[in-house]
DNA sequence: CACTTAAATGCAACGAAGTTGCATTTAAGT
DNA sequence: ACTTAAATGCAACTTCGTTGCATTTAAGTG
């Protein structure tokens, strides 16, 4: 399926959210990249937004199911774009999160058979995997 | 091997760090319990300590591998003791991380076999595994 | 047990990051 | 075009962590 502006007007507008200039520079800009985006990223895709919106932009987003949070580093967070199985409802991911130690990109990662993690006398609900190293393009 | 006022002072200076009664009361309240400890517990444990010295003692302690990040969540850092690998030249972790969502405890958990993780194409050089659910007591 | 010294601490000031309240603007339905 | 709730921008504020510097203290030395 094509990616065109109104493509893109129309998932907003299909998660109760106004198609606004910002929110499309963002959205347009994740669906373009294969990787996560920092804060600091967006507020160079969006020059002249105040922050404080850029902030509120983020936070309506994972509420909404559209970005989640990847990937913590000591001073950043990076956002990537989620899949269709995810609303306003919950976020449903089955995927890992790989930073590149190389090109420092941050991305979503399947695997092919799931991870069997076995821990006596505990209830595993989550589990969260993230994996350094180098990335297929920078290997 | 039992655990003492004296032993604790001493794993301090084998570390090049003096045996202050903050550090000790901060290494010996992690010696005494079996989970992770959050800035904050560290503040209502050590009440009259200026703030600005648990964060440099925090960060000594990391630095002299005596203990390690072992959750981060919303708004809080989880620190755990280290074992014995890891030292001022490096830390040397072979475990995961789990998170209690009953006693909101934070433990360190070490796997009976490793987990296997095949990424195509991918070098892994890291690999943090973060869980949450019921942890043993609770369950 | 003094004496010395580098390390550790406390205090004040600062800076960055994120939040809140409120007035203004704007997307989108009628 | 008109209406209205949502979104934005701005200012102020809080919170968290850091830095510089003067003072105190742990621990080695004779
Ligand atoms: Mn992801
Ligand atoms: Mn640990
Ligand atoms: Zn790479
Ligand atoms: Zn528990």
């Amino acid at each position: 399926m094509n990616i065109t502006i109104e493509s893109t007007k129309d998932l907003l507008r299909s998660r109760k959210l106004k198609a606004t200039p910002t929110r499309l520079e963002i959205l347009s800009a994740l669906q373009k990249r294969n990787s996560a985006v920092t804060f600091s990223e967006i507020q160079n895709i969006c020059n002249d937004t105040d922050r404080v919106t850029l902030y509120r932009t983020i936070q309506s987003f994972v509420d909404k199911g559209l970005i989640h949070k990847a990937y913590q580093s000591e001073d950043e967070v990076h956002y990537a774009l989620c899949s269709h199985n995810c609303s306003s409802e919950a976020h449903f991911h089955n995927h890992l999160h790989f930073k590149c130690t190389r090109c420092k990109k941050v991305t979503c990662e399947y695997l092919e058979e799931e991870v069997k993690i076995i821990l006596p006398k505990f209830q595993i609900e989550k589990v969260d995997i993230t994996i350094s190293g180098i990335c297929k393009n920078c290997n």
